[in-house]
DNA sequence: TACACCATGTAAGGTGTTACATGATTTG
DNA sequence: CAAATCATGTAACACCTTACATGGTGTA
């Protein structure tokens, strides 16, 4: 366990970061496979802190706003490739709130049900649409497909991103077309 | 949110069950879109007792095992209709500890992201061929792919599943042939 | 009679969300 | 100068896991 401090620890490892930084970290580029509030990182990074694991330097912006730089140390980078190189049983299946009313389908009214689908159609196309757009900047920004290539965690991620909401939409298509015959 | 509520109201709607009936449902049958363990799940039922959606009956097993037996009242089957009819904004994306190792893929000994890989795909491959398994059951045992009819909210899951799967092994995959050339 | 499984609960602690709280800087 | 964004934190609460705790039933 302990997940949170390894994707923080990754994330300040791949470049200096503010607690600040890593929200938007998690809630931008991330956010396809982990995420937190920053009510939730604060309080990490100051553990963090104490197991020796990074460190910080304050910052002055401006005239008197501070904010708080943080390194990984070489304990950290030990830990984060220790946590890299595991190799873990597989994790329950995640949980699906979509999956689990669709389960008590036969309990709903045929009309009902095929708005629900439809609408989460709907919702998984937008998102793949802007997963899309997100790669198509990628590929602009960043040398990628190429293990080693500081893009290519980037890519894979987001690729597998593209591919899962592809699938899921396979998916809602296919239960639309049975509901409806 | 309580979604663990609308969970077990709806087992239970399905047909009268006690505590233990509702873990082995989640760990056996719903394990792949929701889980709970019965320390979570007996004081749920106790809340949704108290709130007058579900009611138990105490049954004696053999001599003097009690168990108690929960069905749902017609305050809990409206409670449940309104839940499923609900169209919520799209839950953020499910976390997925692998994906978030692979974020960091540039870190890591080429070597070692192969292995990971590889381990990964022969879980998957496990899981499908495991999943597999029970669409031939579940095929048998009941008329499926129909709405309306009692074993379709299990099919359609199943079938995502089983989709699911086959896309994660397709990016795995994917992956690994991009990091071998 | 031992072992697997049935059956129900509580306690402690970890993880995550929402809301509260405050203030500085940048940009239009 | 107003609004968006930068920046950091705490408190209360909800959710979930691990471990503790106890005892009955069926079967080989």
């Amino acid at each position: 366990m302990r997940n949170l401090k390894y994707a923080i620890l990754g994330i300040i490892n791949r470049k200096p970061s503010t607690g600040y930084d890593i929200t938007k970290e998690f809630n931008d580029s991330l956010v396809e496979f982990w995420y937190a509030k920053h009510s939730q990182i604060y309080p990490e990074l100051k553990k963090l802190t104490d197991e020796g694991l990074i460190l910080f330097e304050t910052i002055i912006q401006g005239e008197k706003l501070e904010k708080k730089l943080y390194t990984i140390t070489e304990k950290g980078k030990k830990s984060l490739q220790k946590w890299l190189e595991k190799d873990e049983p597989l994790e329950p299946t995640p949980k699906d709130i979509f999956k689990l009313r669709a389960y008590f389908a036969d309990e709903m009214d045929k009309d009902i049900l095929l708005k629900q689908f439809k609408s989460q159609l709907n919702k998984h196309m937008e998102r793949l649409s802007y997963l899309k757009d997100g790669m198509d900047e990628l590929s602009k920004k960043k040398e990628i497909a190429k293990v080693s290539s500081p893009g290519f965690g980037d890519y894979i991620v987001l690729n597998g991103a593209i591919m899962r909401e592809k699938n899921y939409i396979e998916w809602l298509e296919d239960c639309i077309e049975k509901i409806i015959d």
